[in-house]
RNA sequence: GGUCCCGUAGCUCAACUGGAUAGAGCAUCUGCCUUCUAAGCAGACGGUUUCGCGUUCGAGUCGCGACGGGAUCACCA
């Protein structure tokens, strides 16, 4: 007998209307939805599309399949019908049963083998962070990492084959800047000398290289230079096409210079990275992939799919598909951007062979860009071009509208990580439910607590939208928050430890008590929990797991507060109950860690 | 201007391929800690889903239009 009852449940629907109403359908197109709170049932089927055709009434339709399926009564224990919706309610037996399922083993909910709703297993790619090297990271940078190692964690809990990689943007013109700006005004400077984390220092130069740049752009302009012209002449301006130049030509000290500024920028982003919990299977620089994608810009010229302007520049055409023409290579020769794309991505292709998917983890403001690479690759043939997709994510407003690193409303991705960690530890110390931990274990705690909080209120948020970050109100702690989850978690875990002391066994469960509403409902939260997996897999959305979490400890915490758990006039209920508990314990962890976020023993 | 995305409670967000009386949290107000963690629970208040027209048995969801917001249209990355 199967443990899930969703295709038994279709089968008979199926049979129900072929035999009432000589209607074929297939099984698989029956889809139920959840049955509202205001009604008793636990699944709904829409009847309306059936009725039509019957020509009849909803209701009655209703009540006919009702009765047909109530013969399944190790499936159906009664139903009832409500204009158009058929609500059922599962028979008692059934949540038995799955809960016996799963008390044999949790962990069989987590593995993708026994989930019935995921797709075949897939090699993936996961392509996410990929800062700059010239300044450091940004709220915006962090929801592209929680995303991306999120979906990364979602796609492998889905059984797929997940590699993560990392494209650092560690050359070109704008890295120039922080150098050029250190080796005039920097006056010998190290992270070591100054306190400073690598990659602020550098990112520091590279303010004060466009400082100094429009000072002496300012200064052309009041001598009557046009602006443009002035931006052209300026001495700055000069230096840095020269310093590239060394750069590319390989001169030692330009070389060993950018070696170690990249250097610093490289331990300041180990840090931040840590303190997010994220990591990369593989990391690609682009100093080692800017010159690929050259010999695919002569191959789709001999393939007709690109073509040369007179002065020397290759173009694609893309207005058939309503986009424009695109460079793809300039006229004297060198790369731009999308060109060092394509190369990297038939790398990938290359180097990892059955790879059928490579996810790009990029803002939405790069669309455009996004489709002029995949639409390129179609027409250059390449078998795998479906494969690339662009999950784009919307921006991160403050309340003030955009960031702006001009006008100094950049929120830093150090700064507010140790912002929120000391507000959760405020809050924990205003408690004082720990005063017996020791230092590191304190220093553990706020820390999980401040990026939980982070992390889920980020995460909670469908990826393709944009969102609002207000840094004044900063981050809630209550409510729909990964601290609440957290909060539940550890408090299950302090009933669990007093559980323990009563040494109950297994076999004292009873199948003759009849569950609660409560204790039903968290034992179906945890029947969806596969099927949420892979929803969220399908979506690419971790937002779905936050959302799906969020409900089992919501549910929990309202069995909480009106069970008595540990009871030892009652052993048989309690070792139920502590099970149950134990098994809810087990999936909000699973599911937060998909998001990122470690649970605490006690908080 | 062309193309694309978005508009849901005062605020931040939900609502699976179109389904029932659009849900949570925050904020405001009420209750509940000498019993397993009150970062909790229960309740109240709060909506013409920006506006209009259309398709449908049924529209926050689909189509058209208007209004409002954003992104993008570089031999930048």
């Amino acid at each position: 007998m199967n443990i899930r009852f969703e295709a038994e449940l279709k089968n008979a629907v199926a049979a129900a209307l072929q035999q009432l109403f000589n209607q074929s359908v297939r099984p698989e197109s029956v889809v139920f939805q959840e049955t509202k709170r205001e009604f008793e049932g636990d699944v709904t089927l829409v009847v309306f599309p059936y009725a039509k055709p019957a020509g009849m009434a909803p209701e009655g339709c209703g009540n006919m399949l009702g009765e047909a399926l109530l013969r399944e009564k190790h499936l159906i224990a009664r139903f009832n019908v409500v204009k158009g919706f058929l609500n059922l309610v599962i028979a008692p037996e059934f949540w038995w049963r799955y809960y016996r399922h799963l008390a044999h083993d949790i962990r069989t909910l987590f593995d993708p083998a026994t989930n019935p709703f995921l797709s075949p297993p897939q090699k993936l790619m996961v392509e996410y962070s990929s800062p700059n090297t010239n300044k450091p990271l940004h709220l915006g940078h962090i929801r592209n990492n929680l995303l991306g190692y999120s979906v990364a964690a979602v796609l492998k809990a889905a059984g797929n084959d997940v590699v993560k990689v990392n494209l650092v943007n560690d050359r070109g013109i704008h890295i120039c800047k922080s150098m050029l700006a250190w080796k005039k005004f920097g006056h010998g400077e190290t992270p070591a000398s100054t306190g400073l984390k690598g990659d602020h220092l550098v990112g520091k130069y590279y303010v004060i290289y466009d400082k100094k740049f429009k000072e002496q752009v300012e200064a052309l302009v009041q001598d009557g230079v046009g602006k443009e012209e002035a931006e052209k002449q300026a001495p700055l301006t000069l230096e840095i096409q020269d310093m590239l130049r060394a750069w590319e030509a390989g001169d030692p000290e330009t070389l060993a210079l950018w070696k170690t500024m990249n250097g610093w920028v490289y331990d300041g982003f180990a840090v931040t990275y840590k303190n997010l919990g994220v990591d990369f299977d593989k990391m690609y620089y682009e100093s080692e992939t800017y010159l690929l994608g050259k010999k695919l810009v002569d191959e789709g010229l001999e393939k007709g799919v690109f073509f040369r302007k007179e002065d020397g520049s290759v173009w694609v055409d893309l207005t058939d598909v309503g986009l424009d023409q695109k460079v793809v290579l300039r006229a004297d020769g060198t790369s731009v951007y999308i060109t060092q794309d394509l190369g990297t991505a038939q790398l990938r292709f290359d180097e990892f062979a059955a790879l059928s998917r490579l996810v790009y983890v990029v803002g939405n403001e790069q669309d455009y860009h996004f489709k002029v690479l995949k639409e390129i690759f179609r027409k250059m043939g390449r078998p795998w071009a479906d494969g690339i997709y662009h999950l784009s994510y919307g921006m991160v407003d403050l309340p003030s509208g955009k960031m702006k690193s001009r006008e100094g409303t950049v929120v830093d991705a150090d700064d507010l990580i140790h912002e929120i960690v000391e507000e959760a530890e405020m809050a924990t110390k205003a408690l004082g439910k720990i005063d017996d931990f020791d230092n590191e274990e304190a220093r553990q705690l706020y820390h999980d607590l401040g990026l939980g909080a982070l992390k889920y209120f980020i995460l909670k948020v469908d990826p393709k939208k944009r969102m609002l970050f207000n840094p004044a109100e900063s981050i809630d702690l209550n409510g729909n928050t990964g601290p609440f989850i957290q909060y539940t978690y550890a408090r299950i875990r302090s009933v669990l430890r007093k559980g323990a002391t009563l040494q109950l066994n297994a076999s004292e469960e009873t199948m003759d008590y009849t569950m609660s509403a409560a204790e039903r409902s968290l034992v179906k939260l945890l029947y969806t929990y596969p099927q949420v997996i892979a929803d969220a897999a399908n979506a690419l959305s971790p937002s779905l797991v936050a959302a799906h979490v969020y409900d089992l400890a919501k549910a929990f915490n309202h069995f909480y507060h009106d069970h008595v758990i540990v009871d030892d006039q009652s052993p048989a209920i309690s070792a139920f109950r502590l099970k149950l508990a134990g098994m809810v314990a087990e999936t909000l962890k699973e599911g937060t860690r998909l998001l990122g976020i470690n649970v605490p023993e006690r908080m």
